[in-house]
DNA sequence: GTGAAAGCGCTAACAC
DNA sequence: GTGTTAGCGCTTTCAC
């Protein structure tokens, strides 16, 4: 049988209301004398406060959702970049003394309805794109983060990288390298989002040197390694001009380098590769990945913040928070070769 | 204004537990009509049902804590494999109605705190020292499913690979290779536990084949990319003798076999390296890593249908189930070479 | 400073 | 089939 504060109470021969009071730290309302003498017992009985009650009672759980979308039937797999923020995120709001919830979310209304059943103070969603974040309603007063979404959901705060510059660091990187043709391998994107953002700081770079870019250049491709091998081959047997590519996550990256080389050509000697986000994979593999790199304990540790100020009524939403990025450059990306491109 | 039973009940004319009733399937208390009626007004109002509420009133929070070491300060870095089991354990107990509360743990005892303030329905603990889950003294009735634990307490059921076999596949396939030196790198080990069983079998491969093992081959190192670039290093000049690793970690072969090439020493050339898991960093580093893949999706399944087979009464904490192992021949390994070690 | 009363939203147990 | 009563463990409000 669980302790109870009733069970403090009449040992302690005080009522339950000041048991409430010391566990709870409100010293102002009860004497030194009798916080000394219910906290021993406390201790001694071994109190644990049951949260469903105080959830219930008090209407604050001090449980924070994290919640990423997860296909119905798929496991879900978490990108090894979120994973890092994850860490960071947690600690953070354990730090403040909240728990996590974490779930997979199927349909975007799931959303509101673990916030309403769990009585959730806030949550923080991951991975959803900006036309699912638009959508998001929650209860009225629950503050939702969003991370790395460019949705203008009012209802929401954001906090992102920022990749837009990521973008373009890329692509000036690679054109001063003497690079003229350069890929640009992401997702399929629409005139907003992350992925947009990218390619316009892309374009701008390129704009800013002078150097057209071609539509064709464009590769569509979804941000895996296998897929990122498959157009990497393609584009190292085919297109002799292509000298540079560009992919907006690393992973996608060292699927392309995997596929180069696999074409016969050689990273960076024929072909300069750059990345997006810095995971710990991008130094481990040869060669060693240039990259764009994102703060991931700046942005887990801002966000869990953010939510947490909000939810105890310090700060509303409002501009979301940009975090800075920075070009690593490593093994992957070298100078334009003279050299004829032979195939 | 959240919905709550009772509006419910007030716009269908009929009293709070029959509304309860519907929700919660029992339709053998209800007529057929009134199921239709209450639950056309529940969809219409939107209703979620409180889990707070339910979680005190009827003992049971439909909530499975998820709980891993974090030391106080540090950030919580979940490992790849880690990650992957974790993606299952979420996608399983999601299907079977139950909720994740993950949280990291400093202290064994924060454990059962945990399961008592939230009213947790079970637990499965990760990545603990077998000496902690021998502490876990969770509130009676309380499931609790350790992870790849050797762990004797009979308070916890077990679910692990078969890290002995795994050890001896590994000493096995670079023995059948030729290999005579092979070095055994992993964190510090006692006499149980899973790395021990790792070495045992290592130990009884070499056994078998009739090939003694010295002592010197041992390298302790924990199990970080940066750590097992330093050992490879040391292990590539200074051992020429020693013609292959195992190492008890992939990202601690991947460090190897980079320090091993920092080293001016080539592998498979000079030195093979065999690693332990199957993450995906395996096959995107050059060479491909030869390893024992643990079968994370049955590892993952098999935790949650145990633990929530448990939580509902069936089944009870018995033997632990050991999850098979197989070798995945890449290119890390290869034949003895006959040309002498030059260093 | 301390305590009594009321109620958070729900379910178990039993009456009708 | 349906409703009533009680109470889960806690916090809020307001007396004293």
């Amino acid at each position: 049988m669980p302790v109870t504060l009733k069970d403090i109470a009449a040992e302690a021969g005080v009522s339950l209301m000041t048991v409430s009071n010391v566990v709870n730290g409100n010293h102002d309302k009860v004497s030194v004398g009798t916080i000394e003498r219910v906290r021993a017992i406390v201790d001694r009985r071994g109190y644990v406060a049951n949260a469903s009650a105080r959830s219930l009672a008090a209407k604050s759980s001090r449980l924070i959702g994290l919640l990423v979308p997860s296909s119905e039937h798929d496991v879900l797999v978490l990108s090894p970049h979120n994973v890092a923020v994850f860490g960071f995120l947690e600690r953070r709001l354990r730090d403040r003394g909240y728990h996590l919830l974490f779930r997979g979310v199927t349909e975007t209304a799931e959303v509101d309805v673990a916030v309403r059943s769990w009585n959730l103070d806030g949550a923080v969603v991951l991975g959803f794109l900006d036309e699912e974040v638009d959508g998001f309603a929650p209860a009225a007063g629950t503050p939702i983060l969003a991370l790395d979404s460019y949705s203008g959901n009012t209802r929401t705060t954001g906090v992102r990288s920022d990749d837009r510059e990521g973008g373009r660091l890329a692509a000036e990187h690679l054109l001063a390298l003497g690079h003229r043709r350069i890929a640009f391998a992401s997702p399929a994107f629409s005139d907003v989002g992350l992925v947009r953002q990218r390619f316009d700081g892309f374009l701008q770079a390129h704009q800013d040197a002078g150097v057209a870019w071609h539509d064709s250049d464009l590769l569509v491709v979804d941000p895996t390694w296998e897929l990122g091998v498959e157009v990497g081959r393609t584009l190292g047997a085919d297109h002799p001009d292509v000298t540079a590519a560009f992919a907006t996550a690393d992973i996608l990256a060292v699927g392309l380098m995997e596929g180069i080389a696999r074409s016969g050509r050689s990273v960076p000697g024929d072909v300069s590769v750059v990345g997006f986000d810095d995971i710990d994979l991008a130094h481990y593999v040869t060669p060693k990945l240039t990259t764009v790199r994102q703060d991931v304990g700046t942005k887990g540790s801002i966000a869990a913040s953010m939510l947490l100020d909000e939810v105890e009524g310090v700060g509303t939403p409002g501009e979301p928070v940009v975090i800075p990025v920075e070009l690593v450059v490593r093994e992957s990306t070298g100078p334009l070769s003279d050299r004829p491109s032979s195939v």
